[in-house]
RNA sequence: CGGGGUGUAGCGUAGCCCGGUAUCGCGUCUGCUUUGGGAGCAGAAGGUCGUCAGUUCGAAUCUGGCCACCCCGACCA
C-alpha cells in the first residue's frame, strides 16, 4: 500500500474512489456494478441501521420482509411506477442450468426451464407489498399499517460508483397504509423529519428538507419529499426520500377499506427510504486528504490507544496504566482499541487510524508515564494536546461529543459558504460552474427546469420547506415566482 | 450504450513502438538493530504478463474476439 491519498483539490472523484478502497470500506467485485462492503465499511452501515431502526420503532413501525422477486404482472400494475423503473430492471427468465454439451465442464441456461411469467428483481417493493396489503386490509380497523423492511434492491445502472450508485444496494423501505390522506401526508412528513434528524445528529451532515419538483418525483408518487446534503465539491446529494403515494398503489392493486361510516374507499399510502448511499454522503461530507473523518456516533472505533515502547517491559508498564482507562471508557459506551501490536511502528499506526477516521487517538510512552500525562489527538482538527492521565476518560467522553458537534458545524459552515441567492441568468451560469446550492426563483414549470438542466446540468434539488414567500422572477424565463428553489449539480 | 484510456507478484509500476518468459518500489517471510508521524541493514519467497484464439521456431510485446476497471457523454437514488 503506497502512502498518500490523491488530493481532493486535484481530483475529487479519484480521491473518493481511493479513500473508499484504502479505508477498507468497500471494493469492487467480480460482478459488474456491484461492490463488496468490507467489515469496516459494513460496521458503519450497521451503526446507521441501528440508529434508524430505533427511530422507526419509536415512531410505531415494525419490520417485515417481502420477496426479492416481483412477478412481472404485479410489477406493471402501477403504470407510472413500472415505467419509471422499466429501463433498469434485472429480470429472471429461467429457473435451471444444465451441463453444456458443447463445452464440457461449463453450464448453460436450460432452455426447457423457461419461466411462464418472468420475475422482476425488485428495484423497489411497492408492487409486491401493495399486492400483499390487499389481503391484509378490509376495514379502517386494519389501518394504519406501518411496516419497514431492510433489504437489497437492484437497479441496473449504466455507470456505477461505490456507495453512490451501485447496481445492487442495501436500503430500508418503509411502506405504510392509512385511512386518510391527511394521515398519510403526516406520515410522509414525519419520516422526512426522522431522516433529517438522523442525518444531522448521527451523520453530522446538515440537510435541506424540501419537496421534489415534478421532474424529480418518485414514479408513482403524488408528492416526493427529500433531504439534500452538500458534498465538499459543492455538489448535492439526495440523502433520503419520503413519498406520499396518494391512492395510486391502492387503486392499482385494488386495496380498499370500509370506513367507520361504512363507505368503501381506497387506502392512502406512503413509502420512504434511505440506502447505503448514505455511506457516500458520510464520506464526502467530512473526510479530508488524510482519509476518513467519521462522526463519533457512527465510528466503529471511537478511540485508539497507541503505546510507544521499547521492549516488553515498557509495554507491560504502559498496559497497566492503560487498563483502567480502557475500562472507564468502555463504561461510557465508548469503543476502544488498544493497538499494542508490534507489527507496525507508531508513526504507521497514526497514519492508518487517520485514514480510517478514528475520531480520537491517544498515544502514551514511558516519558508520558513519568509525567503522568497522555497525548490526545483529534481526527477532525488534526490537533494534538497533552493531558493529565488523571480524569482522561471523562475528558475523552466529552471530547467525542465536541467532535460530533464540530464536524456538524464545519459541514454547516461549508454549506452556508457555498449557498448563494442568484438573481440573474449570467450569475447563474457563472456560479453553477463553481458549485454549491443556488437559491433561485423558478416559474414552476417542468419545461423551464428541463431547459436549465440541458444548459447547465443543474437540476432543482428541492423546493425547501422553509423557503420564505418572496416575489421574484424566474431565473431563466423572467416569469413571476413566489419563492426560491435550490438548483445544483447532483450525484 | 457511444468516445478515450488501462489491465504485468498482495498493491503500485517499467518493459510493448523495434518479439527471445520480466524491472523497480511498497508490502510479505527470516535475522539483527529499532519504536514520540508511514524505520534501517542483510537475506529470501512470490508472476499461466486480464482472458480466449491467431501469426511466429519463439508472444507481456504483433492481430482479432471477449471480460473487467477508470475518465468523459447519455441514464439514474
Amino acid at each position: 500500500m503506497s502512502k498518500g491519498l490523491p488530493k481532493r483539490s486535484e481530483n475529487y472523484s479519484e480521491w473518493y474512489n481511493e479513500l473508499v478502497k484504502r479505508a477498507d470500506l468497500a471494493e469492487n467485485s467480480a460482478v459488474r456494478g456491484c461492490m463488496v462492503i468490507k467489515p469496516y465499511g459494513y460496521s458503519i452501515w450497521e451503526k446507521m441501521q441501528r440508529a434508524l431502526d430505533d427511530m422507526f420503532k419509536e415512531t410505531g413501525h415494525t419490520n417485515a420482509y417481502f420477496p426479492l422477486f416481483v412477478p412481472k404482472s404485479l410489477f406493471e400494475a402501477e403504470e407510472k411506477n413500472a415505467e419509471g423503473f422499466a429501463k433498469e430492471c434485472a429480470v429472471v427468465t429461467h429457473y435451471r442450468l444444465k451441463n453444456n454439451p458443447e463445452k464440457p465442464g461449463t453450464l448453460m441456461v436450460d432452455p426447457d426451464a423457461k419461466l411462464e411469467e418472468e420475475l422482476v428483481v425488485r428495484p423497489t417493493s411497492e408492487a409486491i407489498i401493495w399486492s400483499t396489503y390487499k389481503n391484509w386490509i378490509q376495514s379502517y380497523r386494519d389501518l394504519p399499517i406501518l411496516i419497514n423492511q431492510w433489504a437489497n434492491v437492484v437497479r441496473w445502472e449504466m455507470r456505477t460508483r461505490m456507495f453512490l450508485r451501485t447496481a445492487e444496494f442495501l436500503w430500508q423501505e418503509g411502506h405504510t397504509a392509512h385511512a386518510s390522506s391527511e394521515e398519510a401526508i403526516a406520515e410522509t412528513k414525519q419520516m422526512l423529519e426522522v431522516y433529517a434528524t438522523f442525518a444531522e445528529e448521527f451523520m453530522a451532515v446538515p440537510v435541506v428538507k424540501g419537496f421534489k419538483s415534478a421532474n424529480e418525483r418518485f414514479a408513482g408518487a403524488e408528492e416526493t419529499m427529500c433531504i439534500e446534503a452538500m458534498m465538499q465539491d459543492g455538489k448535492a446529494l439526495q440523502a433520503g426520500t419520503s413519498h406520499f403515494l396518494g391512492q395510486n398503489f391502492a387503486k392499482a392493486f385494488d386495496v380498499k377499506f370500509q370506513s367507520k361510516e361504512g363507505k368503501l374507499d381506497h387506502v392512502w399510502g406512503t413509502s420512504w427510504g434511505v440506502s447505503t448511499r448514505l455511506m457516500g454522503a458520510l464520506i464526502m461530507a467530512h473526510s479530508d486528504d488524510n482519509g476518513l473523518v467519521l462522526p463519533p456516533k457512527l465510528a466503529p472505533i471511537h478511540v485508539v490507544i497507541v503505546p510507544i515502547y521499547k521492549g516488553e517491559e515498557d509495554l507491560a508498564t504502559i498496559s497497566e496504566t492503560i487498563k483502567p482507562i480502557i475500562k472507564e471508557l468502555k463504561s461510557y459506551g465508548i469503543t476502544v482499541k488498544f493497538d499494542d501490536s508490534d507489527a507496525q511502528r507508531p508513526g504507521w499506526k497514526f497514519a492508518e487510524y487517520e485514514l480510517k477516521g478514528v475520531p480520537v487517538r491517544m498515544a502514551i510512552g514511558m516519558r508520558d508515564l513519568q509525567n503522568g500525562v497522555i497525548e490526545v489527538a483529534r481526527r477532525d482538527t488534526l490537533s494534538k494536546e497533552t493531558r493529565p492521565i488523571e480524569g482522561i476518560a471523562a475528558y475523552v467522553k466529552d471530547l467525542l461529543e465536541e467532535i460530533q458537534v464540530n464536524i456538524y458545524n464545519k459541514a454547516l459552515n461549508f454549506r452556508k459558504e457555498n449557498s448563494f441567492e442568484v438573481n440573474t441568468w449570467d450569475e447563474f451560469l457563472e456560479q453553477i460552474e463553481k458549485g454549491g446550492f443556488l437559491h433561485c426563483h423558478w416559474d414552476g414549470t417542468s419545461e423551464t427546469e428541463e431547459k436549465i438542466k440541458e444548459l447547465t446540468k443543474a437540476t432543482i434539488r428541492c423546493i425547501p420547506l422553509d423557503a420564505k414567500e418572496e416575489e421574484g422572477t424566474c431565473i431563466l424565463t423572467g416569469k413571476p415566482s413566489g419563492k426560491r428553489v435550490i438548483f445544483a449539480r447532483a450525484y
